[in-house]
DNA sequence: TAGATTGTTAATCGATTAACAATC
DNA sequence: TAGATTGTTAATCGATTAACAATC
């Protein structure tokens, strides 16, 4: 599929299958895209065109959409069914907060491990949801890749300081996909060929609130 | 100050500043648009539309920007000097890393009170680069706030179902902006007015680059 | 039938990129 | 002077909103 989608498609996208998910349904009831802008703010012109854009045409007139069969294709493009078990760099409060993170498992999204480099931190094992997650050293992380070979995504919560330095050993090792949270905006090299890499700046939406509060007019 | 501001400017701007910062240049150096783009590889053409829009205009031709009198209105408009108190609601994984993220330091931002109604939690204190954050419970916040009317702004980080009721308890409380990471979309009630709610999806860039490696050609 | 809702196209809006005169 | 860099305008690109024919 060649078609390119914005961090803001994947978001609303994400935003229906969480509507769904909510509403509970039966399978065979039908809901609109004015139901769907009630639920999730989106605006049905909106919902319409994107559904559009990702080539979902499985409305009915008069009725909507059928909640069994726009699951699916929620699903589908979401890829929810294959989930992915992902790692998780850096092992400090960031990095066992995003381990725990609940909306992940809606998603079929696993953290198996979690890597760091600090004793006090190397050899612990979390309990997410009944499942136990261990931490282990960074200097095992090549040898955790060969023997996971599904393991294609990697989520950096390190310092700043070593965040470059972790986002070339993932790529050595073969990462495919990379999530930073370190404030810094990381750069993927030159050579790195087919590597996909977001930078997430979580204080963002905080200075945009400081500016307003202090900008209101 | 009627000029609104998107979060992808903000966000540039805060690039801007923070590298500034790790330049770590004397005052009376210059920089280039270019320079800037080679840092935060930002097109030097947007980093002067930037500026443009926001009415700075100190730059010197075949020069640059002065770094200090640029630090200076970067500050200005992020509101660096003035800083902000914060309060986080919820004091699990999230709301602890968030008490702690660094980078909120540099922009002179500040969590000041954790509140959370889990017997186990009420009480603790955090150390974070020295200065003590204590739990408090959830109940106390009414007076909390009335003794700290200086305080405008909270950090969501409860569970799903606790964000909706949390939101209402803060606007009830006279808190005017709230940036909600709890994963599920809040939206503020028509009565409230001159309340600033931003929504930050912590997951959305885990769901894209997973869409990226499931779709790529 | 009349009303509601889709799929799709067109219009608008906003953000980024490009261009360039001014000038240090 | 020639080259570099700004401030600003214009062109382009992309995303959202509006409109509406088709039809259940």
């Amino acid at each position: 599929m060649k078609k390119k989608i914005s961090l803001r498609v994947i978001r609303r996208i994400s935003f229906y299958y969480e509507a769904l998910l909510k509403l509970d349904l039966p399978e065979d009831e039908y809901v609109s895209s004015k139901k769907l802008e009630e639920i999730t703010g989106v605006s049905c012109n909106q919902v319409r065109q994107d559904f559009f854009y990702l080539g979902i045409s499985i409305g009915k007139q008069k009725k909507g959409y059928q909640v069994k069969k726009l699951f699916n294709e929620l699903k589908r493009i979401l890829s929810i069914d294959k989930g992915a078990k992902v790692i998780v760099i850096g092992a400090g409060r960031l990095g066992r907060a995003l381990s725990e993170f609940k909306l992940f498992r809606v998603r079929n999204i696993h953290v198996v491990a979690l890597f760091d480099i600090k004793k006090e931190l190397v050899g612990r094992v979390l309990k997410v949801n009944g499942e136990k997650i261990s931490i282990f050293h960074l200097n095992t992380l090549e040898k955790f890749l060969k023997e996971n070979k599904n393991i294609k995504i990697a989520l950096l919560a390190v310092p700043e300081n070593a965040a470059q330095d972790a986002l070339d050993i993932l790529i050595r090792f073969g990462i495919k996909g990379i999530v930073n949270f370190a404030p810094i905006i990381l750069k993927l090299p030159k050579s790195a060929k087919n590597i996909q890499l977001v930078n997430d700046c979580i204080g963002d939406s905080l200075y945009k609130i400081v500016y307003q509060i202090y900008h209101k007019r």
